[in-house]
RNA sequence: GGGCCUAUAGCUCAGUCUCGGUUAGAGCGCACGCCUGAUAAGCGUGAGGUCGUUGGUUCGAUUCCAACUAGGCCCA
């Protein structure tokens, strides 16, 4: 007879391949065909909201593998906190305007661009926004990202725009709002500010010049050795064109300078370029009189040397010892650093050079002229004058426009800046960071640190691609307008028709009815040309998307970013919010870290190190990269690598594997009929239902601290130690060999069917295809959801918590492990293969537990042995001595007993019935059972 | 160059912070073996770590402190 035929063995129609990369955009068309998002929205309206503010992207390219980590972790949180009973809603964003799409729109178009209006290239940025929105839009949705895709919130759409001029509108009419000069790249030639990012170094050859700065009063005081000397400090320069430009020599604090004598001059200079300096002036013959401390020096004044006006002494931490003399020509219109110093000092950011690159007319000696055309004759100038004390070229990389190729000059122009200080800003933000929850904990150190030594926000760009800056010139007087009138004038035309209303509409037009000025009651005005920093777009998303939609709140719950952002996002949000509202927009901030390769290197296309989160869905599917984001400490950098991925593959069959198991052995199961009362179900099962709870327990630990690899790492532990090599193990002959209906197979159901709805709702927001897939194929309920992502995380039940037995069976799975280890050393010595071939002789020490010594044929069950005898004599010969618990031997021996054909225990039943002669007595009983029932 | 951060087995993570103190844990992977009734599955056993380096504090440091090295983010 063919007994496997009389065996419960596991059935299920659930795959034990998963094909994720085929399956995955089914169940995503399934998910979005059935409404589950709006599903979810309706069914929680009552919950309390939980609002994490999604970070809009840059709508430009595809996403990369960090935008992708940075979704999904968005999602799992989204995803735990709507199972936790929160009502918790996803509106993703996408930031629309900046430099970096016009960039792309401008190498498009290239020469064209010069015929085209504003509102034409404005049309193709927007078109250009649009495309990669759709791009990214699927992209994201494909990693399994829910949320309200149909209706996301766009830096560009009308009402967003409206919002950013009242917002603008807000700080101009609070007084924060200021013009004032600052120091930017400008191309002569372009007539146009270039950004950053529009710079490419050439080399190029330039003037290298040193020039004495003499001292306007006499050192004496300070420095006897010096007292009614002729000292100058000695600069260094490779732009003379600057030198009119002039204000300041700045010193390093820290330095240590000397004067020395060269001939009937004192120069001073920093000691540590003194051999250096002295040697390119081929000065041999000198001698040093004093060390000078910086700080002396400070706040005294030098002549100019072209000029009859002073130059003040400054100490700068910027000055190196890298080149020049240690003493560094200061002009606060042309320099980066020149110009932070120089606001400190409180200096003028004096930049007599006009947009075409030449000296304005009351520049003397050299008005008119070209800046590098003007080089030779400044130098020429300095040798007159006795000031130029060396003459040298030097090879150099130097800045030079994208566009043209030509040199470019910093140049500083009027920009809007929003104050950090006029009214009190920076110590208002400085006192909301305190009120914000940063994880991990260093996020609070570190933009306070930003926010505390940040400059004014400089919020003009002279580009077009962006939000007008709202402001009216009077033509009369020149004085600057904007008011409550005209702010909200021209946000009610923004919301109409968009931000191009700005550059397509006269001016007249764009002002309300009556504008005056009120300084001299001018009538007409000129609109501002330029536009608003993008930061301060996507900034004001707190007001333009949590105050707008009534379902969202302010301030947001949370803000979740790759740690770049204390600088960027979180950073232009706090300040927008502080500044307008007082208070933070949102009340956590979490960061994660960077995506690095797997040697922990950065990414980069010149390393061709880049992962693309493309070809891990088309290679493992989403769910793998959900899990590797679900497995890593993303608050340190992250690292993938094809390894990792192997590794994440092989931990995600694990788990499928072991539900598939379960679902195998729950297919006749029915839990409405067949469920068995806790009181009544076996031991063990008890006991596993006990670490199911601890399961919980831990993983929902993981979802409330947004630790996702403490999750992970719960799960796979359960389901590899606590199940798979333990309870499902053991409970195999029970399930397979007992009637199918009998309490000893639907208590160990009862038990499956509990673990395997647990474990799939706590897979849920990780693993959001494969727990919906085995939600599916689980034995149906009444009130069964539809989809597992409508349930609610499992708590962990009380009535199942018992510690006196998972206390006992600690005991019970220590000495398993002695067993094994004893079945082990049999195994290798030939005495049996398979452990059913064991049977096993245990000697327990004194003072074992004896509550944790269940009897021998239960015994049997948990080693998965056919015979188990229990020996109170120590002296167990040939027996395996075990280690860790002293005392304890366990003997093992090939089982004489005849196999039951059945059951495959080795037993002396076997062939004690006539009929059934090759199976042993418990299978006899159980085949008569099942007869009987059916 | 400055600010913030990270460094524990081949890999993913515990432990250390708030107690410094016997052989530093888990899983994966690997090796070897078993099974063939979870089968492109399952079980068992085993080998892997001078806890980034060097100093300091201490009777004692993976743990506390400092410097350095490597890496990351942001500035300059």
């Amino acid at each position: 007879m063919d007994y496997k035929a009389t065996l419960n063995l596991p059935r299920t129609a659930f795959p034990m391949k998963a094909n994720l990369s085929k399956r995955e955009p089914e169940m995503l068309k399934q998910w979005e065909t059935a409404g589950l998002y709006e599903e979810l929205r309706k069914a929680s309206s009552n919950k309390p909201p939980f609002i994490l503010h999604d970070g809009p992207p840059y709508a430009n390219g595809h996403i990369h593998i960090g935008t992708a980590m940075n979704k999904i972790l968005k999602d799992m949180i989204i995803r735990s906190r709507q199972m936790d009973g929160f009502d918790a809603p996803y509106v993703p964003g996408w930031d629309c305007h900046g430099l970096p799409i016009e960039h792309h729109v401008d190498h498009e178009l290239g020469k064209k661009k010069n015929k085209m209006n504003q509102t034409q290239i404005r049309k193709r940025c927007r078109a250009y926004a649009e495309k990669y929105i759709e791009i990214q839009k699927e992209e994201f949705k494909r990693l399994g990202v829910m949320g309200e895709w149909d209706n996301p919130y766009l830096s560009m759409s009308h009402d967003y725009v409206a919002t950013i001029v009242r917002e603008f509108g807000r700080f101009a009419l609070n007084g924060s709002l200021a013009k004032s000069k600052k120091p930017i790249y400008w191309c002569s030639t372009c007539k146009t500010a270039l950004a950053e990012a529009e710079v490419e170094y050439e080399d190029e050859t330039s003037p290298s010049i040193y020039v004495k700065f003499p001292f306007s009063s006499d050192l004496g005081t300070d420095f006897p050795s010096l007292d009614g000397r002729k000292c100058c400090l000695v600069i260094w320069t490779t732009t003379p064109w600057t030198l009119p430009a002039n204000l300041a020599v700045a010193l390093h604090p820290d330095l240590e300078y000397v004067a020395v004598e060269v001939g009937e001059e004192i120069y001073i200079l920093a000691q540590g370029l003194l051999g250096n300096a002295l040697e390119a002036l081929g000065i041999e013959d000198y001698e040093i009189l004093t060390r000078i401390n910086p700080k002396a020096l400070e706040g005294k004044n030098c002549r100019h040397p072209l000029y009859d006006r002073k130059s003040q002494i400054i100490l700068a931490a910027h000055v190196t010892l890298d080149a020049g003399t240690g003493c560094v020509h200061t002009a606060p219109g042309h320099g980066r650093e020149d110009y932070e110093v120089g606001l400190a000092y409180g200096l003028d950011i004096y930049s007599p050079v006009d947009r075409d690159g030449c000296f304005e007319q009351d520049v003397e000696f050299f008005a008119g002229s070209f800046v590098f055309d003007a080089n030779s004759a400044i130098i020429e100038k300095l040798v007159e004058l006795g000031m130029l004390i060396g003459k040298f070229e030097i090879e150099h990389s130097y800045p030079h426009c994208w566009r043209c190729k030509k040199p470019v000059i910093f140049r500083a122009t009027e920009q809007w800046f929003i104050s950090m200080e006029k009214t009190g800003l920076r110590e208002k933000a400085l006192g909301c960071i305190d009120e914000v929850e940063w994880i991990p904990t260093w996020g609070r150190d570190r933009i306070y640190g930003m926010i505390e030594n940040r400059p004014d926000w400089c919020i003009s760009r002279q580009r077009t691609w962006g939000v007008p800056i709202v402001a009216f010139y009077c033509r009369k007087c020149g004085a600057w307008l904007v008011t409550q009138e005209i702010i909200d004038h021209v946000a009610r035309l923004f919301e109409k028709h968009g931000a191009d209303i700005w550059f397509e509409a006269d001016t007249c037009d764009l002002l309300p009815e009556g504008t005056r000025c009120p300084q001299c009651k001018g009538e007409t005005f000129t609109k501002e040309k330029d536009i608003l920093d993008v930061w301060f777009d996507s900034g004001v998303s707190h007001t333009a998307v949590l105050e707008k939609r009534d379902y969202l709140k302010w301030p947001a719950d949370m803000y979740l970013e790759g740690s770049d952002q204390h600088r960027g996002w979180f950073h232009s949000a706090l300040l927008t919010a502080v500044g307008t509202r007082g208070k933070a927009p949102y009340k956590s901030v979490l960061t994660h870290g960077f995506v690095v390769d797997g040697k922990g290197e950065k990414m980069s296309k010149s390393k061709g190190n880049v992962v693309a989160p493309d070809e891990i869905i088309k290679q493992h599917g989403a769910e793998i990269l959900r899990l590797w984001v679900a497995a890593s400490n993303y608050q340190d950098d992250v690292k993938i690598s094809d390894k990792i991925l192997k590794q994440l593959t092989d931990v995600y069959r694990r788990i499928r594997n072991t539900c598939r198991f379960i679902l195998g052995n729950v297919g006749d199961f029915d839990p409405k009929a067949d469920v068995v009362e806790y009181c009544d179900m076996f031991d063990i099962d008890r006991y596993a239902l006990h670490c199911l709870q601890e399961l919980v327990r831990r993983v929902r630990k993981g979802y409330e601290t947004f630790e996702f690899h403490g999750a992970y790492h719960a799960l796979h532990n359960y389901c590899t130690l606590d199940l798979s090599s333990f309870y499902l193990d053991v409970l195999k002959d029970r399930l397979y060999t007992s009637p199918p209906k009998s309490v000893a197979r639907r208590s160990a159901q009862t038990a499956l069917y509990i673990i395997i709805d647990t474990l799939t709702r706590l897979e849920a927001p990780m693993m959001i295809f494969t727990a919906d897939e085995i939600w599916s194929y689980m034995p149906k309920m009444n009130d069964k959801a539809t989809s597992v992502h409508l349930c609610d995380l499992p708590v962990v039940n009380e009535s199942f918590v018992d510690s006196g037995l998972a206390e006992k069976w600690k005991h019970i799975l220590d000495l398993r492990a002695e067993v094994s280890k004893a079945l082990e050393e049999a195994r290798a010595s030939k005495t049996i293969g398979h452990s059913l071939d064991a049977a096993v002789t245990i000697s327990v020490p004194e003072g074992f537990p004896e509550e944790a010594m269940p009897s021998a044929e239960k015994l049997r069950s948990i080693f998965i042995v056919s015979k188990v005898s229990i020996s109170f004599d120590e002296s167990l010969r040939d027996a395996y001595r075990s280690v860790n618990i002293a005392g304890l031997s366990v003997g093992v021996a090939r089982v004489e007993d005849a196999k039951c054909e059945r059951c495959w225990i080795h037993d002396p039943s076997v062939g004690g019935d006539e009929t059934h002669s090759t199976i042993c007595a418990q299978c006899v009983k159980a085949l008569k059972n099942a007869e009987s029932r059916t």
